[in-house]
DNA sequence: GTGAAAGCGCTAACAT
DNA sequence: ATGTTAGCGCTTTCAC
């Protein structure tokens, strides 16, 4: 069935040591036996069985990453760049899904098949704090992802959520928004995206003297553009009044643009927009969507290293590493003073930057 | 460093094999001998050695999928109803992307890489008809997606294209459009997604007795976003009429509507717009995008179930089959006689299907 | 420079 | 119902 080194050894007139060399570019061979031998594994189509190898070698060239959720424009656009990554070192990349349940995420951490694997990037969302514990059982080389977990047991990739968060805050307020949706708030989270998001959202109000109104923080379980739209619908109901929306992915703040603009408000000059982890789609949205990048080629390329340490590292002499990656401000269309086309600005006069929030001046649903 | 079935033996106080017995679930194992194994994988953290396993098994529970770019949406929806399907039976799934390029493509299949997976599910986008040789060489288990090759030497998973671009043409043609659009041909391409859909766009056109023209066709080398959008704007530059649009994939259609908006139109009141592949954005754009689904979850389904029953076929006797998978037209906002929310429909007075297009009722830049 | 042989961790005959 | 053992294909000492 399958072609072996010995039928290569066979065929070449020389010993399976000498095909292994090859193989392995040992580098005192006759360039003639060298030749035969590769002559030969031309011939049959020889390809080295990875499992021997790796069984051999107590490596496979094969890493996971666990993610949630590959229909998630942020994890696709993550799981590419972290591909990338490992191609460049030669690894592959076996993606497990995982779904945000912990059940299968503690499963995919336990799961045989890590057995397989030099290593695996965990970008955690169902675990938390208190699960230290069992990441600490998990004895293969692995590195964090997320904000979930912060001092870990292990290395730990993130981006500044609070920072991220607060710029983008703070870039609508200098547009002149006071009434600012914090939209995608998880209740009672501290640690995790959304409750980081939320910080840098009042720390920005604070900075600028505004007074915080919870009215305007919009929960939403999870992050896909129709909990956004849901999200939105519901708060027009409430008929609570805003003129700007900090919405903490890309994709909520899709979903909740899509009901605003049906329900006839105008962005930016209604409601200015900005979201955060920048996906493909915010350029050609309409309008285009302001947002947070937080550098996944970064993060892809930063985790892979550190993992790569820790698998050349056999006897876990590594101490726990903390990486905060460098996000940047994209201006757009949904919040930038240049109104989206075919839609004439309004100039919102007297409004400068620490002012009151002008009465009346707020969103309203026009029929 | 990692702990052995030996090991756990000796901590039972039972032989390696009681042990891969009670691991493997055979069924005649002494309740008590089986817990006691079973204490001690849990005290030791034991977690077989995949490599071992599948070097002695000759399988890896491990299938490849090759696709051009996760950043596609199309790719990751594909790739996500893949695991799920996958996960169904037990199998992991590493993701090769390879870009779209030849080299990379074959780089891919021939690859050592391949010598750890039990099969392949390979979506066929540099190579051709031309390559089929190239894929006879290969001699791992494989099933080909997508529209490139068919009547290769192996299963072959597809969606309805022609059928498919018919539908999506004719729906149009049905919503009184006369001018339609094709966007996102191949130059000279017969098979290829882009050849056939083509194919189908023209069999509607004829069907309702429209005459071909080929300025209507318009050329994008990738399906992207910006490709669909760049596609646009060199369209509006050469002053072509048209009130209808069928873009070969959903992204190139978002991308041409966010231009086609930015100019002035009105979707559908001047452009009807439809898709093809019912991504998840498709829901939440604005206005929504009318499509084709061409059933991902059905094409994962089928091709994981037929590349089991080939893995199971160590002789290699099953013979190629083709499968053609079955679509859907969504009909959503871009193109339904319902205008989108805010734009006030203008009856096209006096335009049934079949009659000839009013004149000037097409799409002009109104700025 | 090349060959012979041991062994990575596991499963499956075969034996008991 | 459980133990013994060979061997999957590879790399790697150790000889020659």
């Amino acid at each position: 069935m399958s072609v072996t080194m010995r039928e290569v050894a066979s065929v070449a007139g020389v010993s399976i040591k000498t095909v292994s060399n090859v193989i392995n570019d040992y580098p005192f061979i006759k360039p003639a036996t060298r030749q035969r031998v590769l002559d030969a594994i031309d011939e049959l189509h020889y390809q080295p069985n990875l499992s021997a190898r790796s069984l051999r070698l107590g490596r496979s060239g094969v890493i996971g990453l666990i993610i949630p959720d590959l229909r998630n424009a942020y994890f696709a656009e993550l799981a590419d760049a972290v591909m990338r990554a490992a191609a460049l070192r030669g690894l592959s990349v076996l993606i497990e899904q995982v779904g945000g349940d912990r059940e299968s995420e503690l499963a995919a951490l336990r799961g045989p098949r890590s057995r397989l694997l030099d290593g695996v990037l965990y970008s955690v969302l169902a675990l938390d704090q208190d699960d230290v514990g069992v990441l600490e059982e998990i004895d293969i080389p692995m590195v964090l992802l997320g904000e979930r977990i912060f001092h870990g047991p292990t290395d730990h990739v993130t981006m500044a959520n609070v920072a991220g968060a607060e710029a983008a805050t703070s870039h609508l307020i200098a547009a002149g928004r006071r009434r600012i949706l914090a939209l995608g708030a998880h209740e009672g989270e501290v640690i995790g995206s959304a409750g980081l998001r939320l910080t840098g959202y009042r720390a920005a109000l604070e900075a600028a003297g505004i007074e915080f109104d919870d009215r305007l923080v919009r929960h939403a379980g999870t992050w896909h553009r129709r909990d956004g739209a849901e999200a939105m619908r519901i708060l027009l109901d409430d008929g609570v009044e805003f003129d700007g929306m900090f919405a903490f992915n890309d994709a909520l703040a899709l979903g909740a643009m899509r009901v605003l603009q049906e329900a006839g408000f105008r962005i930016p000059r209604d409601v200015a927009v900005i979201g955060f982890d920048d996906i493909d789609e915010t350029r050609y949205s309409l309008p285009t969507l302001s947002t947070i990048a937080p550098g996944k080629d970064e993060i892809a390329e930063r985790a892979i290293a550190m993992l790569l340490e820790r698998i050349d590292d056999p006897h876990r002499t590594i101490a726990p590493r903390e990486v905060e990656t460098a996000f940047k401000l994209v201006v757009r269309e949904s919040s930038s003073g240049k109104a989206a086309p075919k839609i004439r600005r309004r100039t919102v006069a007297g409004v400068r930057p620490g002012a009151a929030a002008p009465a009346g001046g707020g969103a309203r649903w026009e029929p």
